[in-house]
RNA sequence: GGCGGGGUCGCCAAGUGGUAAGGCACGGCUCUGCAAAAGCUGCAUCGUCGGUUCGAUUCCGACCCUCGCCUCCA
């Protein structure tokens, strides 16, 4: 058994196997965000599946080297620049920090290198100079330089990798018309936009004059600076496959630095979108979330993870607040049996590895589930099947705490996959520890009318009591 | 108009040519002073209509509904 992945390349699921085998890593890269706001969930979603996918590859024993770009020179971007008076990289700083926190509030690990795209400007000139030496791009009258499609194509190269084409059928949309100005071809995309006065002080100097880099372009240029002209693993969303990824094939093969017969990317994976409510989601209707509004909510990054994480990731999933309570309750379950599962294995002796006689199938169940495709709603099932099983061993009192111990090195090792961390310790207020002394000392006298009472204070404190035969505990509601 | 996803239990969501995982919610039982937690247990014939087949939710066709993309939105 291997990991396979759809690959959307060739539009089927295909084993995966690395480029170069006898390389130390694995070139893994995804499109980053643009830091012009805040990044909402269905940005997130794509980046917790990307982050999930190089956790799974590091389980099974590749070493990944992870590249996320951030975009940080954009007309958006541009236009806030102005209207705040701050500098490009003040701007862009801020919305990058707060990135990186959500990031790090989903529990995703943090890619190895988060190139900006401003840092690259020389190797974008250089790689649109390469473009220009071989006649695919040109000069256009504003001082932009644009790529040339069909020089592309009589170059013996292939335009339409990553989705179906018939320029002949496409609706000339006012988008389209709208962006028509000095280009060969309507379908030719910028490289490097010319100055204009809106731009104010983002410009950079360039063979072609004063201007920025195109969008496209800044991921070709930072992912083969970094990972090479050739990489394995390329993911996004699945809005960005055509143009940007179609676009970033074009620019990166039509630079010709590949070795004869190496394509630029190997294995292309495309992430759906998510839907709010059941549709997609839009500031126009207000209904998407940032991850800073569902903390504000009062949900934990570890939750939402759970809900990002409990669909294939080619599926469109739609996002609800009351999945997310879903989330949260199926969250706590399993919480329950880790923690029962810690104390009991507390009591284990020494090195805790249990007995290897008894395999346990958890981890080889959730290879089969995440090596197909990752299929993650399996790879949930396999371990809530785990859950219920190991309830019923502790409830039997049949669980040794060996055998405890051996179980909760299982759950651990697949955590380093699903990345879902152990609940936060939350220490109970000396009210509420007052409150489940007194009702102790009321249920020893059996006034259980006075028990209750204070059950339900401990409620409005926002604690739970559950009693068991070792003593009453109180568990954070 | 072109291209591509979907329609599976109240909600979310896997899956298979031989009568359908898991989660949330819900009902019953056990345990409990009562609960909670946990266990046990109950709860769907897979959008519609045809076709192929011994047999289709799974294959084919048509239709209905829905979501997305069509040049700088993850």
């Amino acid at each position: 058994m291997a990991l396979s992945l759809f690959n959307s390349l060739h539009r089927r699921v295909e084993a995966f196997s690395p480029l170069f085998p006898e390389a130390d890593a694995i070139g893994f890269y995804c499109c980053g965000p643009t830091v012009y706001d805040f990044g909402h969930i269905g940005n997130f979603r794509t980046f917790v599946f990307a982050d999930l996918l190089r956790r799974y590859l590091e389980y099974r024993g590749f070493r990944v080297n992870h590249v996320m770009n951030i975009t940080d020179v954009e007309d958006k971007i541009i236009r806030q620049v102005a209207a705040t008076g701050l500098s490009l990289a003040e701007f862009t700083g801020k919305y990058t920090e707060a990135f990186l926190s959500d990031l790090q509030t989903l529990a995703c690990l943090r890619p190895h290198h988060l190139p900006k795209a401003t840092d690259y400007i020389p190797q974008i000139i250089d790689l649109i100079g390469r473009l220009e030496q071989r006649g695919i791009a040109y000069r256009a009258g504003d001082g932009s330089v644009y790529f040339s499609i069909n020089k592309y194509r009589a170059c013996g190269c292939r335009y339409g990798q990553l989705v179906t084409l018939d320029p002949e059928a496409q609706q000339r949309t006012e988008r389209v018309s709208g962006d028509s100005y000095d280009k060969d071809d309507l379908a030719d995309f910028a490289l490097w936009k010319a100055r204009v006065p809106a731009d104010g002080p983002v410009f950079w100097q360039s063979p072609w004059g004063e201007g920025r880099p195109g969008w496209h372009i800044e991921c070709s240029a930072m992912s083969m600076a970094i990972l090479g002209p050739s990489f394995d693993l390329h993911l996004g969303g699945e809005d960005l496959a055509f143009p940007h990824h179609e676009d970033e094939i074009a620019q990166s093969e039509g630079a010709g630095l590949q070795q004869a017969g190496r394509p630029f990317v190997k294995h292309w994976v495309h992430a759906a979108h998510l839907l709010v409510d059941g549709k997609k989601m839009s500031k126009s209707l207000g209904n998407f979330f940032t991850v800073r509004d569902l903390l504000n909510k009062g949900f934990l990054g570890r939750e939402i993870r759970f809900l990002l994480t409990s669909a294939h990731y080619r599926e469109t999933f739609n996002f609800t607040l009351e999945g997310l309570e879903a989330s949260r309750s199926a969250l706590s379950r399993l919480d329950a049996t880790v923690a029962q599962l810690t104390e009991k294995a507390a009591g284990s002796v020494g090195s805790a590895l249990g007995d290897p006689a008894t395999p346990l199938p958890l981890e080889s169940a959730l290879i089969a589930a995440l090596d197909d495709d990752l299929n993650v709603s399996k790879a949930w099932a396999v371990i809530f099947d785990w859950v219920r099983e190991t309830n019923a061993a502790l409830a039997s009192g049949s669980l040794s705490p060996s055998a405890a111990a051996e179980r909760l090195g299982a759950w651990k090792r697949v955590d380093q996959v699903m990345g879902l961390g152990a609940r936060p310790v939350e220490e109970a207020p000396a009210a509420a520890l007052a409150l489940l002394e007194k009702r102790n000392a009321a249920k020893a006298a059996r006034d259980f009318a006075l028990a209750d009472t204070v059950r339900n204070e401990l409620k409005a404190l926002g604690w739970t009591v559950e009693d068991s035969k070792t003593g009453s505990k109180l568990k954070r509601l």
